[in-house]
DNA sequence: TTGTAAGCGTTATCAG
DNA sequence: CTGATAACGCTTACAA
């Protein structure tokens, strides 16, 4: 049987179809692309054609005669970390959706590596650009390119670049409004590494959370340290020492969360019912093996890819949007808050 | 300045850069890619005038002229999980160092998806092909193909195929000898799910171990159940129950360890003074939460996707590997089986 | 509606 | 060592 060849061993190509078809390459590229200058009957004969010949269109020869590539860049600066991987699958997802693939680069967070992705993958012609930051500070932009570009969870510094961001204020605030909602009104904020933007922005949207209620945190203000367990620990002995009122803690990710939540329950306070824990990022791996499973704040990181990938399409098809697009969080509720 | 352009505003493309070093396109194309039949001092004259003129080369162009689209493709089943990505990061690695690019496709497990990637990585003709399964039980081989493939991961039932494979039998020995070595001997198994193959090679290999040295597992057998945190508390929890005198548990996860480690501190257990306990995969963010650290069972998983790469690379090369590489493991001893 | 022919930017062959 | 010239497989005016 033919499958994904001519008479011979090699692939076929439009030529054989064409010929097959009895028709001209011209025709059968028309055809087969959909265009409308063709007859419907001649069209059927040349799908027929290609199908009965396995035809694969030699994608490299459509970019040279077409000038596309259907191709994008994807250079990601965390691909061992835990945001870019939903990022990616978002934006893959939209992109097999539209028949274009995706070259993937992995630049570590060096911005030499980053300059060499992104010489290849100029060379290779891409359509257009994502590129995925490590962290939500905003980066350097890379400037005027030939293909549109879309920066991704980290935005570009510059206002004029498209950047789809997450909203870290949002789901600060959103953290808190969930436990007042539950009539908890002590409420101490455990924060990520004051370093990072998203730290801060968690603990203002929080702050803001509790200066409308007319409240302010347990202990008077947040207490930053590191996106780790064990600064959960060391954070919720230390709220808990010094303030026992609490009945609730904010915590700048899962990680933490699970930290302090381990360390109420250590000391012997019921969670949900005497203090209640709220993380933030949904991982699920970290907030299902906590006992309750914790409640958190999701940032729809693969909407946020989606959202990246069809700005990007758009861009590519002449419709640009030079501005920053934010996707909203959302909160998860779960055992560690439960009413 | 002319940065990425001729004169005008399109890209430079190779006679441009011919025609500023004075040569034709046929030897600036030589000088470009080292060929040997070029005196070393003109070689140098294009070399500047594409560096002056921006000079990219068109990597379709190059496809359809060589033969060669320097592109290989990466279908994986598992991207949020957490084996893929070390594989990934390992094989595009080696690939970035080839000046090759690496198209990748998430399959999610679901054998339509996959066939329809292979055809859109096939119509992009491709140089090579890996597929990463999303665990360590045989997959059905894509059979002939156009070009090289290599099974990373989840090797193909058609040992004629080239695939590349962890070594769970050398990890479950591995783990026991080195509980062994600490002295102890009443030894219990908390296995993971038995539906998987990685369940119960590591399981094979602890019990190979333990019958070498003359010993069998407390309570005689090992106990399976789910890759979760929950079942290493509620299978620890069985063992300390029953069996008090245990001395030590091989997990068949960091999670399970995780799990039935915390569950022997919460009975009062001294970690690792009365119990040593052991995981596997030594998932960083995992084995870094617990108290003490746990001492883990590495798959080399970033080895396994440069090995594959490697092995991709050579049969495109012309060497193939009609077999199956196994990439060995090691152990990382922390503070949960210290001395 | 279909066909002819001219590229697209590079590499490969072979003659100088 | 260098340079014409012919592919590579497809799309796209433009002509019929």
């Amino acid at each position: 049987m033919a499958v994904g060849s001519a008479a011979d061993g090699r692939p076929a190509r439009l030529a054989d179809v064409a010929r097959l078809a009895g028709v001209s390459p011209a025709t059968a590229s028309k055809a087969l692309n959909n265009r409308e200058q063709v007859r419907a009957e001649t069209r059927e004969r040349v799908v027929s054609a290609a199908e009965a010949l396995g035809f694969r269109p030699h994608n490299s020869a459509r970019h040279l005669a077409s000038g596309r590539s259907r191709t994008i860049g994807l250079i990601t600066h965390d691909l061992e970390g835990r945001f870019s991987i939903p990022i990616l699958m978002g934006a893959e997802d939209v992109a097999g959706t539209g028949d274009v693939s995706v070259l993937l680069c992995d630049a570590r967070g060096d911005s030499i590596r980053e300059q060499h992705h992104l010489h290849t993958l100029l060379s290779r012609r891409v359509d257009g650009l994502i590129v995925v930051g490590a962290r939500t500070d905003p980066r350097p932009s890379l400037g005027a390119l030939p293909v549109p570009v879309v920066y991704a969870y980290a935005p570009s510094e510059d206002p004029q670049d498209t950047s789809v961001v997450t909203d870290d204020l949002a789901g600060g605030r959103m953290a808190v409004e969930h436990l007042l909602a539950l009539g908890r009104s002590r409420i101490g904020i455990v924060a990520g590494d004051i370093d990072f933007l998203a730290a801060r922005q968690r603990v203002d949207g929080a702050m803001r959370a509790l200066t409308e209620a007319g409240l302010e945190p347990v202990g008077g203000t947040a207490l930053y340290g590191a996106w780790t367990e064990e600064w959960g620990r060391i954070a919720a002995a230390s709220i808990l020492g010094r303030h026992p009122e609490v009945d609730a803690l904010v915590c700048g990710s899962d990680l933490i969360a699970r930290g302090a939540l381990e360390t109420a329950r250590e000391r012997g306070r019921a969670v949900p019912q005497e203090i209640a824990v709220l993380g933030h990022d949904n991982w699920g791996l970290i907030s299902d093996g906590a006992r309750p499973r914790l409640s958190s704040i999701d940032l729809n990181l693969e909407e946020l890819g989606r959202r990246a990938a069809a700005l990007l399409f758009g861009a590519i098809d002449g419709d640009p949007r030079p501005r920053t697009t934010t996707i909203p969080s959302r909160l998860v509720p779960r055992g560690s808050t439960a009413g």
